[in-house]
DNA sequence: CAGTAGATATCGCCT
DNA sequence: AGGCGATGTCTACTG
């Protein structure tokens, strides 16, 4: 792989090596003092200042100030990217369709164009996820409390889109809603919707159905929440590690 | 404003001109083959392969791939970055403490490294946010419905956190939610529990108070979970040019 | 500092 | 294609 780098560039030049890398698959960056505006899902007009843009083969766009995380604008995958000379600027623009937006930057200077092909297969590999969570309560049904029998473990079940669904000891109903890590408010208005649809949709007696919250911790808020409808919680973290192997439905369904 | 590239460079000049570069306020990119780990909230492991990696002076730290707007691995701004040679390789490293987390790029190979002082210093004009939404409202109640008369439209007031609280034409409370764009269940369910935390704070009789969720539009669940909880659904856009003046409470207090 | 909710959220999955 | 919910969400704001 090799970089190939223009140092300021006229107006022409740029947009040609920017066309140029985008069709052979590339990756873009330019350097320069640009005007961005954008319309769409909302609109935003950003003064002019020197800014890092990005350009992705698959149509992404980013424009990075020296600050922050996220860029001040951008345009998601998918969207069509194209680099023009209009009235002396170099103008990169990146366009796509519902929703209608286009995102518009004019440079006023280009220091520098980079283009690189870069090549990378591997995925990433992640784990502490709520998934992770759900399989480690799958993997040891306990952790959630004793006696407790996970039932349908799939997104859509029987209880809509809760996390777990499963009987208690008594053979009570449960719902269980998972989070990976610390939450607030929201988390138990979820709950309560699914606990909610449950009992609409299975005419199952109110008083057994149970609504419970598993998360490495809440907020006060969130705490006050539960106990005001009756909402439980059970303070559990996900793995660190990955899990060695997927629990399937078969293995709660059987025997 | 200047880029200084380094073409191929060996991990010790690698090292020493991100390092100058990050001391002196400068954004850095660097493209090359690299392996990254990352641990904190969760941990991930990105096998190598070949990528940009953009350095900020506020401890930013991005790892793009050839795809997608998110970058693959990151660290948000605050975070210690540092630029160093271990066991003959140049490592990319960012750290920083709560929570505790840490991401490692480790290239094995570095086909350019940029270094830009970038001045920046003007400010994003967005439009067609919630709060354009609210504003909207505020300076026209009769868009919510005849006889609406807003009372609180801080954000925490005597609603709680409800985006717009107010009076109907019969003198019952309103709680009004804005949804700047099409949305679902989940906002339902928020606008309900600012609903019941009104009805606990206050002992004002249920059934006088309403609520109402304010959107483009809604989804079929939404639509659906809103009649079932008694709740109500106004369609609105929020306005595409930023608002001229801003509201006050004063205006609608006073009289 | 933590809590809370918005966002041009993005992204993946599932209907 | 749209709905739905997670996200290492990030970010701003408020107490």
């Amino acid at each position: 792989m090799t970089v190939t780098s223009l140092s300021k560039p006229d107006p022409g030049d740029a947009a040609a090596a920017i066309e140029d890398g985008l069709a052979a698959g590339a990756m873009v960056t330019v350097v320069g003092e640009c005007v961005v505006d954008y319309e769409g899902r909302t609109n935003s007009f950003l003064p002019a200042g020197e800014r890092l843009v990005v350009l992705k083969p698959d149509g992404t766009l980013l424009v990075h100030r020296t600050e922050k995380r996220k860029p001040v604008n951008w345009q998601p995958p998918g969207s069509e990217l194209q680099a023009i000379v209009e009235e002396g600027d170099l103008h990169v623009r990146s366009s796509r369709r519902d929703p209608e937006e286009v995102v518009d930057a004019r440079f006023e200077s280009v220091h520098q164009v980079s283009t690189m092909a870069l090549t990378d297969g591997r995925a990433l590999e992640l784990s502490g996820t709520e998934e992770d969570l759900r399989q480690r309560i799958l993997a040891d049904p306990s952790l959630l409390e004793r006696g407790f029998r996970p039932q349908a473990t799939e997104r859509a079940n029987v209880a809509g889109p809760a996390d777990i669904y499963g009987e208690d000891g008594d053979g009570r109903p449960v719902i269980v809603e998972l989070k990976r890590r610390r939450t607030g408010p929201d988390a138990v208005s979820q709950l309560k919707r699914y606990v909610e649809q449950f009992l609409r949709e299975t005419a199952v007696d109110a008083d057994r159905v149970r609504g419970v919250l598993v998360a490495p911790s809440v907020t006060d808020t969130a705490r006050q929440l539960l106990d005001e409808e009756g909402l439980e919680f059970v303070a559990l973290d996900p793995p660190e590690e990955p899990r060695t192997t997927t629990a399937t439905l078969s293995e709660f369904t059987e025997e």
